[in-house]
This record gives C-alpha cells, sequence and structure tokens, in this order.
DNA sequence: GATGAATGAGCGTTCATTCAT
DNA sequence: AATGAATGAACGCTCATTCAT
C-alpha cells in the first residue's frame, strides 16, 4: 500500500511537477481518502523523504548500470561514463531531480543521517571511481580528498542540470553542446586525457 | 515607493525565502495594503522579475568590484577574482540567489530576452575574461566558443553554491574547504597554472 | 449536509439575489467554513447548477400541482392552467427565476444536456397540453412544431416575468392588470375562445 | 469628456459584456485615470444610468428608422416592423440589451421618472402603432389601453430576446425559426391578418 | 480638469492537516 | 485499514471608492 502511493506520487511528480504535488490531489489520484495517506506517511514532509529515496534509487539503478557497461577498462573512461549517466538522468527526469536536489521545504536538515544513505551511495560511486583515477594518473600526482573531490564532481554536473532544468541558460547557447562540452572537461580536471586539444 | 517595496520583500526574501513570499506578507510587511503593491507592480510576477534585476543588479556591482580590485594583473588571477567573487555573493545572499538562478515560477520562459540584460551582462564578464585567458595561455591552444565556455564556468560554480545553498552537501564534508577547492579546479581548467600539484 | 448547503444559498438568493450569492458569505450563513462547501460542490459552478435544479424541481412540482388540479378539463383550460402557474412562480420565486433563466455565469452553455433534463421536462407540460389543444381546436388548423410552440409560449410567459422582476415596467402599468392580460393574450393565441372581446 | 467616457464605456460593453465593465479598466482604456472618471460621474451607478440612456436612444433611433421605412402602409405592417428592428436590435446588441432591460443593480429603482423618458419614448412607438392597429381593425373589436398593451408586446419581444440572449433555448430549437415565428403570433395577436394558416 | 497614492472588503479557490467513526 | 466531514490559514487578485495635491 505505501508503495502503491510512492508509485502514483512518482507519476504525478513526473507529469505535473513538485510544486503542484499536493496531498488532496495525490489521494484522489489513488483513489483513497487523504487520511489514508496520513496512515502511511506522518506528513508531506514524511512523504517528500520518500520520494526523495525513490529517485535516489532509481538514480542508484543508472548509474551502476553504467558502471556495468564499461567494467574492465580505464578509470578515466569509466568516470566519464559515471558522469555522463548522472546529467542524463537530471535532464531526463526534471521533477524527480528538483526533489532530490533542489526543492527546499522548509523542514530540511542538513543533509539527515538517516534518510539519504543511498544518496550517499551514490556519492560513493563517484569517489570509488576517482580513487581508481588517483591510482592509474600518472600525469598529476595529487593528494586525494576523494569525498570532497566527488562532492567537487557532483556539484559541477549537477551546476549544468540545474541550470538547464531551471531555463536560465541564454538562448544562444546550444544546449546539448554545453552539456557534452561540461561533462568533458569535468571528467579532464580529474582524468586528463594527453589529447585534449 | 518602488524602491520601497524592493527593499522590504528583499528583506523578506532573505529572511525567510522565496517560497515564502506573498504579496500579503510582503504588503504587511511595509506596512501597507495589499492592493498598493499591485499599484507598482502589475503582478507576482512583475515583482519576481523586478526581484531578479535587483539581484543581478547587485551582483554585477560585485563582480565588476572584484575585477577592478584586480587590473593589471594576469587573466588567470582574474578569472580566480571572478569566480570567487561570485561564489561568495551566492553563498552571502541565498536567498537572492534563488530567485535569479534557481526559482522557477510557471511563467518562466528560457532566458526572456528583454528581461535579463543584466544576466547576460554578467555572462560577459566572464567571457570577456575568458578571451583574455585565452589569449595569454600558451599551455593548450583552444578555440574558445567564449560565450559557451563562459557558460560551462557558470554552471559549475553555480553546481557549488546552490548544492551548498539547499542543504545537500554531505555532513562530514568541509564546506569551505569544498568550495575553495572547486574554485581552484574550476579556474585551474581553463588557466591552468603549472604548479598545481 | 449538501441539502443544508442547498437550503441556505435557497434563503441567500432569494434575500439577497444571485449576484451577491458567494461562497463565503453561505459558508458563514450555514456556520461552516468555507472550506466545507468545496467538500460538496466542486465549484460555484457545481452549486450553481444544482441551484438551477432545485429551483426546476420546485417549478416542476408547481407546473404539475397545476395540471392535476384541472384533470379532465378541455386543453384550453389546462393550457392557462399552466401558464398561470408558471408566471405566479416567477413573481413569487424571483431569485430562483433569476438563476434559473436569467443569470449568465460565463461558463454556461447553450442548454447543457446533461444538466437540464428537469427543465426540458418542464418544458415538455407546454408541449404536451399544446399538442392536445391542437387536436381540441377547430377554429384554426394548424401544423404544429410543438417543441417550437411550447418555446413560444415559454418565451412570452418569461418576458412578463423577468421584466416584472427586473423592475422595468412603467409606474403607471399595473402590474397585475397586464400580467392578467398577458396570460389571457398567450393562451388565446394558441386556444383561442370564441367569446374573446 | 463625458462623452468620450461613455463612448468608450459604451465600447467596452460591445466587447467583453457588462459583467466585466469595471471603473479601473474603463479609464485605463480611455487613457485617463480613474478618479477622472469619478469627476464625470458619481458612482458606477450614475454610469450605470447613463449607459442605459445611451442605449435606449440607440434603440429609439433604430425603432424609428423601421416605422420611417415604412410609413403609409397599413398598421399591422408597422407593428410587424417595429417588433422585427426591436427584436433585431435586442439579438444584435446582448451587451447593451442587458443593460437596459436585464441588469439589476441594487439600487435600481422602479422605473425612475427622470432617467427613463426615451425608454417611455420607445414603449409610446408601441402605444402610437398599436392605436391606429385599433382603428384599423375590424376583426375584433377591442377596448385598448394602450399603454397596457404596448407593454404586453413589449414583453413578449423581451421574453424572446432575454431568453435567446441567456442561451436558455434548448439545443434542438432553431433559433431563427423561434424568433420569426414569435414576432409573427405577437403581431398577429394584435393584428390578425385573414390568411393565418 | 486631472492625478497618483492608497484603501478595506471581498472574490473563488487550495492547502496540509485533524478527528470521530 | 480506511473514511467523510471539517477546518483555519493562506493564496493571488480585483473591486469601487476616497483624498490630498
Amino acid at each position: 500500500m505505501r508503495s502503491r502511493i510512492l508509485d502514483s506520487a512518482t507519476r504525478m511528480l513526473v507529469d505535473s511537477g513538485y510544486a503542484s504535488l499536493s496531498m488532496r490531489k495525490l489521494a484522489q489520484a489513488i483513489g483513497y481518502s487523504a487520511t489514508t495517506i496520513y496512515h502511511h506517511f506522518d506528513s508531506k514532509d514524511d512523504l517528500f523523504h520518500a520520494l526523495v529515496e525513490e529517485g535516489m534509487s532509481r538514480l542508484s539503478d543508472v548509474l551502476r548500470e553504467a558502471l556495468a557497461a564499461c567494467t574492465g577498462t580505464e578509470s578515466g573512461v569509466r568516470l566519464r561514463s559515471l558522469c555522463h549517466a548522472y546529467v542524463t538522468f537530471g535532464l531526463q527526469n526534471p521533477e524527480y531531480y528538483e526533489v532530490m536536489f533542489v526543492a527546499a521545504p522548509p523542514s530540511l536538515e542538513r543533509f539527515p543521517i538517516d534518510k539519504y544513505r543511498r544518496a550517499r551511495g551514490n556519492l560513493d560511486l563517484f569517489a570509488t571511481v576517482l580513487a581508481d583515477v588517483a591510482v592509474e594518473t600518472k600525469h598529476r600526482a595529487r593528494p586525494l580528498d576523494t569525498r570532497r573531490d566527488a562532492t567537487t564532481i557532483w556539484a559541477m554536473l549537477h551546476g549544468i542540470v540545474s541550470l538547464v532544468n531551471a531555463r536560465r541558460v541564454d538562448r544562444r547557447v546550444d544546449i546539448d553542446g554545453l552539456v557534452g562540452d561540461s561533462v568533458a572537461r569535468v571528467v579532464d580536471m580529474y582524468a586528463p586525457s594527453d589529447v585534449m586539444p
């Protein structure tokens, strides 16, 4: 039942955005009364966190798939694949992305430990690959604080995604080109290729 | 009078965030009736755009100041100064920052040409310095699409700012370190220093 | 409960007219919160239609009663009775009358089929009696489009009622006399009596 | 100036209906401030009455024209012409018609003597022709209270016009046919033609 | 003759939430 | 496990009108 609610919330989210997701509409959508939802979620806030988890889980799937698709290749390739998957997910699931990384309900604590385990899991994927990169790369010796570095990469990818989703990019800039270039730069920043022009 | 409203809206914005800025509260805050606001702004949308412009203008001041403070220095330094100023502004004026770059009122078109002239002005500051960098840098010859490159840098800085402001950064990551490192990476990406460790 | 709302809306309607019937006032009048009304009616429009139906239903009762009171008499008498009942209802329930036949909310389509079944029912009463009249009358043979003819009669009765209710009749004209004469003329038009002076 | 306001109010009326005619919009439409209107009209009510007069005047023109077009013909023809003109005016100027004969601002007294002189003038046109009809007609001797009879005719014509304008006529009834038939019946009621089938 | 500034009251509607059943 | 009834607060916005200038 809990999952049926979440499923429907998910669908509404994707269809019409987070701003217009209300408990009443949600209740109506699943064909139960609004009160019923409160039997399964303490508050809208609670539901919000559940949605974040759902989104994180989906993102996790996407990222792991991307990694699996290039097992055995050199770390730079894997990093690129990871970044590409992240950005693609963000651009293709803007509503989810908003809940996960943009929306700021007043209640939201800074990264509540018990709620965002999967979020950290995703960050760890980046950290792991980054560690590999550090080992393989001879170009520049770097002492790595992998968690911080992973966060840096994440922030940069997040910058592109959120700017594009928020429709803040100048009309004259080609978005595909921008995204491609940005990802390339980010990857190159940590896993520089010799042939970078 | 128009400016008194904007001033107060500004203050409310900084205090309690964009989501909870309502015409009524604003009116109450300035001690006038709600109708009076509509005397000066056609709609909440209109007010929103005015706020964006105000924010852009302030950001513009900050950026120009930062540039002025290092006239004559080499382009890499100026780029660093610009980036640092941008991020600092974003972190110190989180609510303005949200209106300018995060908030997504349904009405917002992709970068409405007539409204965001100053926004483009700010972007141009980055573009100009980037062009200088391109000239001075011998390390790697790069054909520059300065507008796209400026947007890329902007996106990355925006990523850090918005992630931190949205309180999405893992508790265990030191924010000052993260910000400093990120900015350094971004700058180094376009204006690489030989001594980068 | 639904009916309690309608009852009160009815009373307000009769007291102060349709134009000044607002959801809030209605709520206050019944001693419930405004939201509660929305629990039972989707919108003001919905309520409007319910009121129309209620009015139509009452009118229907009145008309049927009038017919029942003269079963077995000749058709001309029955037509007269019907017309008289209609006009009397309209003059005695001016606010209901306005909702049913005058008020023009922007949403109103031309005679929405699914909503106004009872309205058509009332028209059919006229049509039926008219058909009888056509059979019995030998004075003038007329091919009858009963629906159109019923509508014509209705329109004429409506003209008197609405003009009087809208207070547009010249002060010097006696209203009772006007009404009586008008009804007589309308009846005579379709069921002419030989003795009409 | 007064007339410039009225002109604009007229245009707004025809364009967008009485319900949406507000002092503010009107002021905006004529390019003056709202306060200016209050220099020329004491209140919205005052303006309302002026509009009624304007409408009455236009209707008067139309009716007189219709009469002028058939000077010298027999009274039945003139009556028919008058009725036809009235109905046509009502159907073609629904917004004016509403202000003149339907709208019921709370303030409206029953036929305020000083305001509606022209309205009575229009009614007198009917009364005059009816008097002629009474003289010419030999079919049925009738003692005429011409004012009452004129009002009766007016009421019936008004019934058709207002019902059609309020969109209350059943979808399955052809409106042109209904109107034509109704007018014919009304005329025939007072000026019966021998050949009426 | 005209204005800008300002207002209080009201509009229909939506929100997250609670409570007795 | 689920419901129907109910709520107070808030939303953006429009209204006719007034007043000092």
